[in-house]
DNA sequence: ACCTGAACACCGTTCAAGT
DNA sequence: ACCTGAACACCGTTCAAGT
């Protein structure tokens, strides 16, 4: 995850992404919504769900708006641009459920619910080792930051604590997408590691590959590290 | 990390990716090594090293193998198989260093390297959540499997343990390769948050993003898990 | 068994132009 | 300010054919 690229945008509309989302244009409501960054957005995210990261074709993109391929350009840098966008938007947090947790109780919410959010569009976690970090993961990097400070955690080790979690989140995320086979991949898995037992007989026998509890696994993992980072 | 479109090859030469490397064509060594599964893979990872995971085309990788392209899908199936192949070839393991250490000294060990091997290579960490288990991952997760076996972990935790270490190396080794920024992308970034500074004053005080030390946040964050996942 | 070129059905993006 | 079509320089892969 990176800030490969970062914030300023190259061409005419000087909205950047942080402000577009309050400066709505209140004058002049236009009929027929027309081309919009929002609407390419949100188009995009939807030709992920459906047809995946190799689905997403600029050109496929202005069909299902209904519009010239160049026209994306007026509102977008790029295929890059798009991706970015796409990728953020799926990530908005609406905050903790409810009043009064323990902080404990709050981070792990926060790391489940960007998990889940990642999960519900695949594709995002193959986009996320290329692209920037927009300002929905920021927020999200932020509201960790606090809730970990306000925990007691010294200001030394906030950043190692984030990282950590971070790192684990975005690993288990991953792994847990790329590994959501079909009926017949997963069988076709099974049937390879057996052909191969002698080669690798420890993970065979545990079945490594077939363990289907991820997301036991993942809350155990998190709450060693957990264990770990609490301020003593 | 997927075993999507697993073992079975489709296509002709039934010498499978796991059979290759030892039986070698001892008859007729040819004079010009001409085209070979062997041969491919290795221009492709250099090829992946001069101009990253967009620079890698088939065209591209025939050209320097003076080869036609169509040549190159005699010994290979497609692409896919050519980023499979290229990835776990970057990740042979040659074991820990000495005899005798202690079991997390072993661990240490073998996750540090493979964290190297792809920072080393790193096209390699976009790749990994697209992309099959080849000979080399499975390799390193047995060796992972036995020596935490051996340390005395019960068998009903191996797996957790196992896919919280994967979940951990490849989530700090895939955000810190997408961190390393040019000198001009650093730049950017930092002042792209400084200009953020009243949405994220938290992360912004504490230079979350321009923190330095990966290789200590790893070993950190590394050992909170592994006191964690330590048999008690 | 291994290699090849032509051809097909796509790509992302530049540019010059329209309104 | 916003949208467009033609054109360019690419892609991966099928196929029918060569040796």
């Amino acid at each position: 995850m990176a800030a490969k690229r970062s914030g300023a945008r190259g061409k005419r509309p000087q909205r950047t992404s942080e402000t577009s989302e309050w400066l709505q244009p209140l004058h002049e409501p236009r009929s027929e919504p027309s081309l919009s960054r929002e609407r390419i957005v949100a188009a995009a995210v939807e030709l992920l769900d459906a047809q995946g990261v190799d689905g997403l074709t600029m050109r496929r993109l202005a069909d299902r708006l209904g519009s010239g391929v160049m026209s994306l350009y007026w509102h977008v840098d790029n295929k890059e641009d798009v991706f970015d966008l796409a990728l953020d938007s799926v990530l908005e947090y609406r905050g903790p459920p409810q009043i009064a947790q323990d902080w404990r109780g709050e981070v792990v919410h926060m790391l489940e619910d960007w998990r889940a959010s990642m999960l519900r569009h695949p594709w995002s976690t193959l986009l996320l080792p290329r692209r920037a970090l927009g300002p929905n993961i920021l927020s999200r990097l932020e509201l960790l930051s606090k809730t970990l400070s306000r925990a007691g955690v010294a200001d030394a080790d906030v950043n190692v604590a984030i990282w950590s979690l971070w790192n684990y989140v975005m690993g288990a995320t991953i792994t847990r997408a790329s590994f959501d086979l079909s009926d017949d991949d997963r069988a076709a898995a099974q049937q390879r590691l057996t052909r191969l037992s002698e080669r690798y007989p420890t993970i065979e026998r545990s079945r490594l590959l077939l363990d289907n509890d991820w997301d036991g696994a993942f809350r155990k993992g998190l709450g060693f590290l957990l264990d770990g980072l609490s301020p003593r």
